[in-house]
DNA sequence: AGCACGCCGACT
DNA sequence: GTCGGCGTGCTC
């Protein structure tokens, strides 16, 4: 039996990220387990750890080696196929193992150390006996407290330290005399930050002829208590102590007898809280696929019957039923005693979405989202853990649902970019989706009716640099019914007859008439962030970088036009450099402006605006939903969040105030992007039995991703797309890190940049990385930067990003790891901070 | 991250 | 002369 544990430790540093060897004592042993969750003792104070392997040696000798303090679950909350994946994450995503394994537990088992206070039972020859005077002696009022203190601690057992400074604030001081005297001693232990929940339980403890004769000691005055005891007998199995008392009209102490006499056993039993206890689900029945769907399930099920790896590209347009799919081979799955994972963007997970697989599955499905409370995700976690539960339905985190026997992985709506955590560790799911898989021999689906590029170009070249997936297609609705019309309008003409309003003559007019039929309208204003950029509207004109085919951001300040990727800046023009018209200015409209506009032009009009200022409090998105499908509403205006998983039976109207804020953002995913939106925009509308009108306009009207996207030409976008990023080097075509340095010294941090890069250009030098190694451009790597990132300063620090670009195979991430840490040794101030994003979602 | 050890300024 | 400032180094 193994004697030597390997502990992460809950410190999050660069010099502690490395297993700890610890001493499993005696008692222990046969309890640690790989992905246990312990207490040990770390420098002077306690902390709380994960084992990540056992062994029989150390290096260490064994007098160096501390004991493991204490075993924290019963069950280890980490089966061994997630402790490897946080050590492949902490590599693929230079990130420290303890965030790897951190972010795959629920919040609630985040341990912190509580300090406990204890009397010190004196022994008779010890020094603290002879060092007794020593204390007496001091002054007689400390004396005093003193006492008090120590008789107080005496009395009610080990306290915590909090307890104490309550009950005797302001005398810390005494507190420290005495257990520097020993006469008081310090313990400390994990304290999670959340209880499991337990509910009384009471159950006969007799049976038979047991159960007769006590049935027959009860006399005249203990009647309640036969009365109980007749009807436990009677149910049999436990019951709550609560229902109990109500049905019978009982009290606890009459139970508490009963239980005393030991014709009962009350019991706390862990529950539950279950988040969707009053809710009814309206039992599902799988539907009969169409022949599209069916050769789709088939192709996937030969994988899964193999228990086979196998990632597969679902790629079916707006409304041809993935979900359907998805919910016949999670059934599939559990037929063979394997669980699915279904992993949706958190935006998406309403409760209709979460009403198909609890209708489907019942309370074999967990759900996993944001909204729940600390305890609720908890309790669903554990469901999962403990195995009661065969389907985990959640947003990204869920992609860690510790399920013994994983089958099946969905990745609905895969191109969507909230799958990438944008904070430590800055994973993708997809590709956490792929590794799970591949350690479980079990299947991924990637489902989209816009497959990110990612996913299309590797399916389309099955080149298994990451991932090769099988390409499934989809293109007709099971209702039969028709994609809308999509109306792309020309924003250019408009002002050219006279019209300088946000809205359209045709936009204008669809409105009036939705008003007057009493339908509904959507409008979408697709602004991502505060980044402006310089457009002429006469001739729809946009300042981009020569080098990197990427919008120029437009600072105030300076009158300046920048590219946040390599640095390049020019002037902004007063003319347009194109047609020479002064219709030149910095773009961007926000939705209260457009709410004005439309108050404004539609006298009595109902808007219910969604942003992030009227969703920011909890609920609030759900809510305000409702109130348009109550149709409380005319006109839905807002953001991203309205493009989503939408669904109104009287919505006849999407129209899309201006297609270029999104296709100009300063991203190389930019033109992606729009495309993405448009598409998902535009398959809203006319789902039911109205038909649909969609309007998006454009001052770039002929742009490809806006042309595709109103004929719903997935595959002309792609290529057309794929085309450019190979001509720039983007990805898929190659893969990026963006690595931010902040510091409050902006000469401190310029210059550690350069070095950073310096540093990394020269040791990429002696790689051999530079040169005409790689297949489409001159070199396999390359660093942009370093420049100021486009949000220069945030709390008061200063921020300069550089981006790698790197051909797939090099391991960059290693030495831009490597570097990172030269860096910071160079300047150990503790202040410098480097952040590395393996391949970012947002360059900012 | 904490926490202690360790070596130089303004106070009883 | 001491309290305490935070630089530096370590935690199995």
């Amino acid at each position: 039996m193994p004697k030597v544990a390997k502990v992460i430790v809950d410190v999050p540093s660069r010099e502690t990220d490395r297993p700890f060897d610890y001493l499993i004592s005696e008692s222990m042993r046969g309890w640690i387990d790989v992905g246990s969750r312990v207490a040990v003792p770390f420098g002077r104070r306690t902390v709380q750890g994960f084992v990540i392997s056992l062994s029989d040696h150390s290096e260490l000798s064994l007098s160096r080696m501390k004991p493991i303090q204490e075993l924290l679950d019963h069950l280890p909350p980490l089966p061994p196929d997630l402790v490897d994946l946080a050590e492949w994450m902490s590599h693929e995503y230079a990130c420290s193992t303890i965030s790897a394994l951190q972010v795959m537990i629920p919040a609630a088992l985040k341990g912190k150390a509580e300090r406990y206070i204890r009397y010190a039972e004196p022994k008779q020859d010890t020094d603290v006996a002879e060092d007794e005077p020593d204390w007496y002696s001091d002054s007689l009022l400390q004396l005093d407290e003193e006492k008090q203190i120590i008789d107080y601690v005496k009395a009610s057992g080990p306290v915590t330290v909090a307890h104490l400074d309550q009950r005797y604030p302001g005398q810390s001081v005494i507190i420290k005399q005495l257990l520097k005297q020993g006469i008081l001693i310090e313990s400390q232990s994990i304290k999670d930050r959340m209880k499991i929940k337990t509910v009384k339980t009471v159950v006969a403890a007799v049976h038979g002829e047991e159960a007769e004769q006590a049935m027959a000691s009860f006399n005249a005055q203990s009647k309640r208590q036969k009365e109980i005891l007749a009807f436990l007998l009677e149910v049999e199995v436990p019951i709550g102590m609560q229902e109990l008392l109500s049905t019978l009209g009982a009290t606890a102490g009459t139970v508490k007898k009963l239980a005393e006499k030991g014709f009962a056993i009350i019991e706390d039993v862990e529950v539950f809280r279950d988040p969707y206890k009053d809710r009814r689900f309206k039992a599902s029945k799988a539907l009969s696929l169409t022949p599209e769907q069916q050769a789709a399930y088939d192709r996937i099920c030969e994988t899964v019957d193999h228990q086979a790896y196998g990632v597969f590209l679902l790629h079916g347009i707006t409304g041809s039923g993935k979900t359907e799919v998805y919910l016949q081979t999670i059934e599939r799955c559990m037929q063979q005693g394997r669980q699915s994972i279904v992993l949706v963007p958190e935006i998406s997970l309403t409760p209709q979405m979460v009403e198909r697989f609890k209708g489907r599955f019942g309370d074999k499905v967990a759900v996993l989202h944001s909204r729940l409370s600390a305890g609720e995700r908890y309790d669903e976690w554990r469901r999962i853990r403990e195995g009661q539960v065969m389907v985990a339905v959640g947003a990204r985190s869920a992609v860690f649902a510790p399920f013994p026997k994983l089958g099946l992985i969905v990745m609905d709506e895969e191109h969507e970019t909230s799958y990438k955590q944008e904070e430590t560790p800055k994973y993708h799911a997809r590709r956490v989706a792929v590794k799970r898989a591949m350690q479980h021999d079990a299947v991924v689906i990637l489902g989209s009716a816009t497959p990110s590029l990612e996913s299309y170009h590797a399916a389309k070249s099955q080149t298994n640099e990451s991932f090769a997936p099988i390409l499934l297609e989809m293109r007709e609705r099971p209702s039969g019914s028709q994609l809308p019309k999509v109306e792309i309008v020309d924003m250019r003409e408009e002002l050219k007859e006279g019209n300088r309003s946000m809205f359209s003559r045709g936009l204008h007019q669809a409105i009036l008439d939705r008003m007057e039929r009493k339908e509904q309208a959507v409008l979408f204003l697709n602004r991502r962030g505060y980044a402006t950029f310089v457009m002429c509207r006469t001739c729809g004109y946009v300042a981009g970088c020569p080098n990197c085919d990427i919008s120029l951001t437009y600072h105030q300040k300076s009158n300046n036009m920048r590219c946040h990727y390599c640095g390049y800046s020019e002037v902004a023009p007063s003319v347009c450099p194109e047609c020479g018209s002064e219709h030149i200015r910095y773009f961007g409209t926000g939705t209260q402006r457009v709410e004005g506009e439309l108050a404004k032009l539609f006298p009595g009009i109902r808007v219910i605006r969604m942003d992030v200022d009227t969703t920011s409090e909890k609920g609030s998105h759900e809510k305000l939903l409702q109130a348009f499908r109550d149709k409380k509403a005319d006109v839905l205006l807002g953001t991203q969040m309205v493009a989503k998983g939408l669904d109104f039976p009287d919505v006849t109207l999407v129209g899309v105030i201006a297609a270029d804020s999104s296709l100009n953002f300063p991203d190389f995913r930019a033109a992606e992007k729009t495309f993405q939106l448009l598409t998902q925009v535009a398959g809203r509308a006319g789902r039911h039995l109205l038909p649909g009108e969609v309007f998006i306009q454009s001052y770039t009207p002929d742009h490809y991703s806006i042309i595709h996207a109103s004929h719903h030409d997935y595959l002309s976008f792609i290529r057309e797309e794929l085309k450019h990023r190979r001509n720039l080097s983007y990805p898929p075509y190659c893969r990026l890190i963006l690595v931010t340095l902040s510091h409050e010294n902006l000469q401190l941090v310029v210059r550690m940049a350069e070095n950073f890069t310096s540093g990394l250009r020269g040791r990429a030098q002696q790689r051999g990385w530079f040169g005409g190694l790689d297949r489409f451009t001159s070199d396999a790597f390359d660093i942009l930067g370093p420049i100021a990132s486009p949000i220069p300063k945030i709390k008061n620090r200063y921020r300069f990003q550089c981006i790698v670009k790197y051909r797939g195979d090099l391991d960059a991430i290693d030495l831009v790891r490597e570097i990172t840490n030269e860096t910071l040794e160079q300047l150990r101030d503790g202040l410098l901070q480097i952040s590395i994003d393996v391949d970012p979602a947002m360059m900012m």
